[in-house]
RNA sequence: GGCGAGGUAGCUCAAUCGGCAGAGCAGGGGACUCAUAAGCCCUUGGUUGGGAGUUCAAGUCUCCCCCUCGCCA
């Protein structure tokens, strides 16, 4: 029976290009899970987006003279292009900024508001006479009260590493015309958070057996340190304007409407198919599994702060009063992937862009490394030297090899056909059958989102191929006993086949690429491009998935005597040593667009 | 400073309820040549960060210390 699994995946701020730690922490996971479960036949919806709102977009833009939005429509273009080419494949990949978007986030608002669990309170901020408006944290410094440094931020001393309140500055002044602000007090909404303590608790009961410990206890202890209210208005210019009468100069916090995303963007993507309620089969149906691939840095904004929201929210868009919107099923949330052993620094330039290294590497070598070193469990290394072992001497040498001799040596002695085995011998059905048992040792790991241990029972069976040949006639008779070599050639040709679809969710591309050398005439998976989309009054751009000519499926192979191959190449580029070099040295100096 | 996570082979990581510490890669040896000098077979390698305790038995449980990371102050 066919699945519903939403796939949410984080949604990046747009003042920066993607890097490495974007693709481990969360797009790749995703897009491997996503991809399986499609092969599998489950109705996959994945969706994310530019995360376009907040100060640090209007921080870039004021920086670089130019508005929040030519900021994030600038990175935003390059998120789709970067995405496309990793193969990340969104059914729906949109932003924070469309009239969707604005739409729904308000009337999460309103249902939030008319279920009483938004309250106000008046807080003191600091306000400029000069602009007439007041500051966000970011946009004052002052003395440090703690340790007296001079050019402390109004949200964190760089010297002392202190938080801090901007109101506790000695001496703030705006950064951006020098002038003294002065406190003035202003009124916010607030989320009611401990409202939801029973209801969460009693949520992450009912799911930690099947979390991630690290999740769970960090969740745990989040809550017993006692949940607070959170502010969800701000006073800027830049975001969703606040729907109630009166608080028109008011905004919608970001980390209020950002996590909404999962649904406005679920919404968008039936609107855009022309299926408009075609959403609820995830959100309304409580055998729907919704999945939040993140960072583990996102772990409370996924775990209490969204879900508190849905359970406040209960139902929207729907008359039925029997249904509830649907909670995350897991959280499977990743740590760190550091960079040669330090932390990634944007400011340092130490960091791994990928837009940078896609020109350079092909995407399925980044795609396995970045996969076996996956911070599942905790930190992991992005190392030059151990990409380049790791492509050379595993994707290369134990797949790529193990594709390439079998293709090339078929497609000599055999015309370029499948040869027809005759008879198997018991040791070719016992390769056949330990691979054909992947299909359910692979398939069970993945569902686990136990992903690098699954890629590594894939990558073992390719391993037990090539033990397999070197055990069986071949290339030694092809001589005298034509018969012989032909069992054991189709026996690896399928074994192969049956592999490919197993490594389809890391490597799709070599994959797809592999399906076609192996003669099959349709795709193992569908299209993914870029697309304007046109509401009321704007325009964006999305990237979409286009699942509809996809054939693949995650099932063994039944390759065919007889089918002609594809003239064999080798499917991954082996990498000179130089490279680790090389790209150490890039490290730490600034990368031009 | 408080709380949490982590420290296992040269590297990257496993190890269910406490039950003989395992893989891949690298290193060493061997047989082979279809293949991107790749693949296969065998093999070296460990005081599980340090110390103490509980136990027939501790990587695992308790306490102390060291180091890394995160959250909070």
């Amino acid at each position: 029976m066919s699945e519903h699994i939403h796939v949410s995946v984080a949604w990046p701020y747009a003042n920066g290009d993607l890097h490495i730690g974007h693709l481990a922490g969360a797009y790749l996971p995703a897009d491997i899970f996503a991809r399986y479960h499609r092969l599998k036949g489950n109705r996959v919806l994945m969706v994310s987006g530019s995360d376009t709102h907040g100060t640090p977009i209007t921080v870039e833009a004021d920086s670089k003279g130019l508005t929040p939005r030519q900021v994030f429509e600038h990175y935003h273009h390059r998120f789709l292009e970067t995405q496309k080419e990793i193969g990340i494949s969104y059914d729906l990949f949109t932003h924070t900024d469309t009239e969707n978007h604005h739409r729904i986030a308000q009337d999460f608002f309103l249902h939030l508001h008319r279920a009483g669990y938004l309250y106000k309170e008046i807080q003191k901020q600091l306000y400029s006479t000069s602009e007439k408006r007041f500051l966000p944290d970011r946009y004052v410094e002052g003395t440090c009260p703690k340790c007296g440094y001079g050019e402390a931020r109004g949200d964190q001393c760089d010297n002392c590493g202190s938080l801090l309140d901007a109101t506790e500055l000695i001496d703030p002044r705006s950064k951006i015309d020098g002038s003294k602000p002065e406190v003035r007090e202003t009124e916010h909404f607030f989320f009611d958070l401990p409202a939801f303590s029973e209801r969460l608790l009693a949520y992450l009961d009912d799911h930690a057996h099947h979390w991630r410990p690290n999740v769970v206890n960090f969740v745990r202890n989040f809550i017993q340190a006692g949940l607070k209210g959170r502010p969800v208005t701000r006073d800027i210019e830049w975001g969703i304007r606040v729907p109630l009468e009166g608080w028109n100069e008011k905004r919608i916090y970001v980390w209020f409407e950002a996590v909404m995303g999962y649904f406005t963007a679920s919404v968008e993507w039936a609107h855009n198919i022309g299926e408009p309620e075609a959403w609820k089969d995830w959100w309304y149906n409580p055998d729907a599994k919704i999945y939040n691939f993140i960072g583990k840095d996102n772990i409370p904004f996924h775990t209490l702060f969204w879900p508190a929201e849905l359970i406040g929210v209960e139902r929207i868009y729907e008359d039925d009063e029997t249904k509830r919107l649907t909670l995350p099923f897991d959280v499977p949330a990743n740590e760190f992937m550091n960079v040669e052993g330090a932390q990634f620094s944007k400011s340092r330039s130490w960091a791994i862009w990928l837009p940078d290294i896609l020109r350079r590497y092909q995407p399925d070598a980044i795609r396995y490394y970045v996969s076996v070193a996956m911070p599942e469990t905790r930190d992991s290394d992005f190392s030059w030297d151990d990409f380049l072992h790791r492509t050379n001497d595993e994707l290369v040498a134990t797949w790529g090899n193990l594709v390439h001799r079998v293709l090339s040596f078929t497609y000599k002695h055999w015309d370029g056909r499948v040869p027809e085995p005759g008879e198997l011998r018991a040791e070719d059905s016992k390769l056949i059958a330990e691979v054909e048992a992947g299909f359910e040792r692979v398939g069970s790991l993945l569902e686990a989102v136990k992903l690098r241990a699954a890629l590594n029972e894939a990558m073992g069976l390719a391993r037990a191929v090539n033990g397999y040949l070197d055990r069986s006639p071949w290339f030694g008779v092809i001589k005298e006993d034509r018969e012989a070599a032909a069992k054991t050639v189709y026996t690896a040709l399928r074994a192969i086949d049956s592999i490919k679809t197993l490594l389809a969710p890391w490597l799709p591309f070599s994959s797809e690429t592999l399906h076609r050398l192996l003669g099959h005439e349709g795709r193992l998976f569908g299209e993914q491009r870029m697309e304007r989309f046109q509401e009321e009054e704007s325009a964006h751009e999305a990237l979409v998935y286009d699942n509809a000519k996809a054939e693949g499926r995650w099932a063994p192979s039944d390759l065919r005597p007889g089918q002609p191959l594809q003239a064999p190449k080798p499917l991954f580029q082996k990498l000179d040593d130089e490279v680790v070099a090389q790209e150490r040295d890039r490290l730490g100096k600034p990368v031009e667009g």
